[in-house]
DNA sequence: GATGAATGAGGGTTCATTCAT
DNA sequence: AATGAATGAACCCTCATTCAT
């Protein structure tokens, strides 16, 4: 879990204060590690300079306490909701598609980062953390695409291969809308309609690929 | 299609070593506009930093200019090459796979320029820019997705969500693939497998999608 | 001496902890005043930072207590310990030599932090602190080279440039080892040779310039 | 003799230029290497900042050019001009004095930078920088106490220790004078009074130590 | 056209010092 | 008295951009 050098401190910190930071840092580091500048995290923060490499060293810890942070939510916010003893794959699809969504509203830069940190890896993160980011990713995997009911698909198709159809789908869906999507009003306003759409997909891949 | 100030001096430029700095600034401006760096760029190219000011202005209009470019590519070394006759979607989708896998092949940079482009836009290229590269993307699309015989699809499916559950599904595969992996041997090497197995979700899709 | 406006509230310390600061800071000053970090000595000293301030206001405040203390061992551990009444200067000089052996021994750093803070001079110390400094300074040359037998040595030298010849070389000699010690230990083992071949060199001084 | 990677750019420099950069920083480098700083130093040789890095690279590549440059300065216009011919140890010492005293009068930091690099030695300069500067200062002993007509010491003095006698002898004396001599102005007034001094320590010198 | 020396604003990091508790 | 969180000035270094040659 990185039990890097500074964690006591950050843990002392003050938790509305430690929130702050960790909002803005991932709003800035969804940016990219070397585009991102510590001056407008701590500005947008309401903190000095100072503190912040108080408290996380350098630029690349503070990196490091955010991806890691973010992988803990991906566990405690998202995995730990999905339903393990649903094994209609089509219908868990759609539900972590809706967990997703609430994740996505909760904390509105986390999937930006987390994309920008898979696309960025190797370069930036700590061996230890970059282990545990591969982890949670391979875990996150895991535990959408375990225990299905390979019964429920057409004879003579290969089930795994039919799960990522369903899966790289509704990716494909989201990434588009998102794509087409300007502003957070936008996305409100359009959440409804996005949601029947998504809709439609899933009742053409259960027509499609369920027997 | 962005008749910047210095257009005309650019295609002044001596080509070979127009080329040159092409190649470069788009494997370079692969990693992101702000971590990719002019001295780089010109070293690769083999020119002086001097000149490269001379011919683009700034580093924004370089990035403008590979932006530019790289879209011209897409419409003449892959929009251009696709059989719009071809009325069959997936097989359709099948060429244009090949196609990509040529063109990446031809400019190794390119793909991966074109991806970061996207997650960066709005950010670098000049609103002209953005608005051909917008453009580029939408034509491909459209490209793709225009002209099929919808009346191959099994009937009760909606015909443009059925095309775009297809076209998700190679992004996707191609996308993991990437993903997994590490180097250019690597990829030579795994090549043969990598095309059987994209066959087979082919399969899958035309087995389950179509009539 | 040196009545600076701290120096009430320095002596109400609890004189164990005041100690320790005294230590760690003069070990850390030994590096040069601006090497020095007080994140270190408060560290070693096992006191908060704002202790330190508190009791010495600023770093050059403290950096001043700790000459001024220096000076004090000076007057009251080594000056005070050379035998007046001995008037064979090479004698003096000897005895002195294996006082500052002892008292290195004692303060480990203490030499060192007057090497340095000799070289540094002018820079850090305010106008008192320095004035005591440089009066301890000539007060040792004094004691040293004052109530000597030149009678001793030979006709037609001057005795008080003999007697710096004396005091050079054992000083010579004393810097070249310290120059070829590497650790505490190479020190230790090598004390006896040290002092033996010392006692060489204060054999050849008598040879040569006493009669 | 240290090619690092600048060494060239350094070369291609403006020589004056370089002259006030080395100057300069030979300067602020003898205060140490921590407490000198580069915005002095560009300040007085009239470049900017940048400058500075473009040629060489890093503080750190400032500071072992200059030391490299020190240790070049000594072998051509110290070593080189040392009468190798000459035995008399004594003689010997005396013009070598009077070589440093040119010496330290064109270079005015020279030989404080040099002790400042002596005493802080293994922690700032690269491996290969500090092998030169060591074997510059063995060489620089070496040279001296070589080749010296042991002959001339009294009967049963040990030749290498009575011309240590000596050498320290000088060294202290000249170390004091430095110490008292407050400006530049004072040394000038100073000057034949400290030749004149010296001479007669040199005459003490011959008379205990010689035949 | 072509070069690369020169600039300076911007960014990460350190550290003495302050202050609320 | 005692703590350590908080601050910001100062420092090293990078890099897009300019300009004299």
């Amino acid at each position: 879990m990185g039990e890097s050098l500074e964690t006591h401190k950050i843990m002392a910190m003050d938790s509305e204060k430690r929130e702050r930071v960790i909002n803005a840092a991932m709003k800035e580091f969804a940016k990219g590690f070397k585009v991102a500048c510590t001056d407008r995290i701590v500005k947008e923060a309401g903190i000095s300079k100072g503190l912040l490499f108080h408290y996380f060293g350098t630029k690349s810890g503070l990196y490091n306490y955010i991806l890691e942070n973010a992988c803990e939510v991906i566990y405690n916010e998202y995995l730990a909701l999905i339903d393990t003893e649903q094994m209609d794959i089509i219908e868990k699809l759609w539900q972590t598609t809706l967990l997703k969504m609430d994740l996505s509203y909760k904390h509105p830069a986390l999937f930006d980062f987390l994309a920008k940190a898979y696309v960025e890896q190797k370069e930036n993160p700590d061996a230890e953390t970059a282990k545990y980011f591969a982890k949670t990713r391979s875990d996150a995997v895991e535990k959408v695409l375990e225990n299905i009911d390979t019964s429920l698909f057409k004879d003579g198709i290969d089930a795994k291969k039919a799960a990522n159809i369903a899966l790289w789908t509704l990716n494909g869906y989201s990434t588009s809308q998102i794509t087409n999507t300007k502003s957070m009003e936008d996305y409100q306003n359009e959440y409804e309609r996005y949601l029947e759409e998504l809709k439609e997909y899933i009742e053409i891949l259960r027509k499609t690929l369920y027997k």
